[in-house]
DNA sequence: ATGTCCTACACCGTAGGA
């Protein structure tokens, strides 16, 4: 089966795109971040018609996540324990329901700009909430994929020029020894399991003509627990999404896909 | 790595993200 995530900018101003995307990249599950709507005007009828099951946790204007899926959707968890006072619509966990069951999560982690700052404290916060959830679904010993944009350039190869992104929130050391304390805690980047290389980037700023320069970062991760990573045989970039413009603007992230054995 | 560009909302500009 594969699993895919992908930021998609706004599902509602990119409907013709997805679901071109959702039917010519077959996969599975898809985590989709900023939606950047509210569950009712999330496109349901229209993505289900394409045999998706659809768990969505929208927000108005902002953020927002959603969860497709072929297979039956159980056991949703909205928000990330730890912070009852977070409104922003970040984290949607859900049972895959396929024969052999998966827990899925999308996860759309805040940008942490401007640094320091208050909302870079929150990024940080955000990834120890993220890190104390990821730890707790371990000891179920299911196979979990914690997908999606987590804003977090892992290693100066997964950028163009790590001299200009040194001190920024996306790559700022703090940021990157939060997402090690995942991998520390067994999670596998799906990507450097499979890949690896240098500068295979996921999203390309609209400003400036980066993506004509190829001016991108890495920061969209299929993170997986041991069970899950034992069954990953392969990773997909959809860099040419990147360019798709005929059938309107694309999102400035492109989708990444990973296969498991079922 | 900046040549701002993009989105939503609401009012034709502003806020906010990246």
């Amino acid at each position: 089966m594969k699993i895919a995530t992908w930021n998609v900018n706004s599902v509602n101003a990119r409907l013709a795109t997805v679901l071109d995307i959702l039917k010519t990249c077959a996969a599975d599950v898809w985590c989709l971040q900023e939606i950047k709507c509210v569950d009712e005007k999330f496109p349901r009828e229209e993505i289900e018609a394409l045999g998706f099951n659809c768990a969505v946790f929208g927000q108005k204007t902002y953020n927002g996540v959603a969860v497709l899926s072929k297979f039956r959707i159980s056991d949703e968890v909205r928000h990330l324990p730890g912070e009852p006072e977070d409104e922003q619509s970040r984290y949607l966990e859900v049972l895959i329901e396929s024969p052999r069951p998966m827990r899925v999560a999308s996860v759309y982690l805040p940008n942490g700009n401007p640094r320091p700052g208050d909302k870079y404290e929150y990024k940080l916060r955000w990834m120890d909430r993220l890190v104390q959830r990821a730890s707790a679904l371990l000891e179920t010993e299911e196979a979990v994929v914690l997908a999606g944009d987590y804003n977090c350039i892992p290693r100066d190869e997964d950028c163009w020029d790590p001299r200009v992104w040194a001190e920024d929130a996306l790559a700022f050391p703090a940021t990157r020894e939060r997402f090690r304390k995942l991998q520390h805690l067994g999670y596998t980047d799906a990507f450097m399991a499979r890949d690896g290389r240098m500068q295979k980037y996921t999203f390309w700023d609209y400003q400036a003509g980066a993506w004509q320069k190829d001016w991108g970062i890495r920061i969209d991760h299929l993170m997986c627990s041991p069970q899950a990573a034992d069954r990953l045989k392969s990773i997909a970039i959809h860099r040419a999404a990147r360019g798709m413009d005929t059938l309107g603007k694309p999102s400035d992230h492109v989708p990444v896909i990973g296969a498991f054995a079922d």
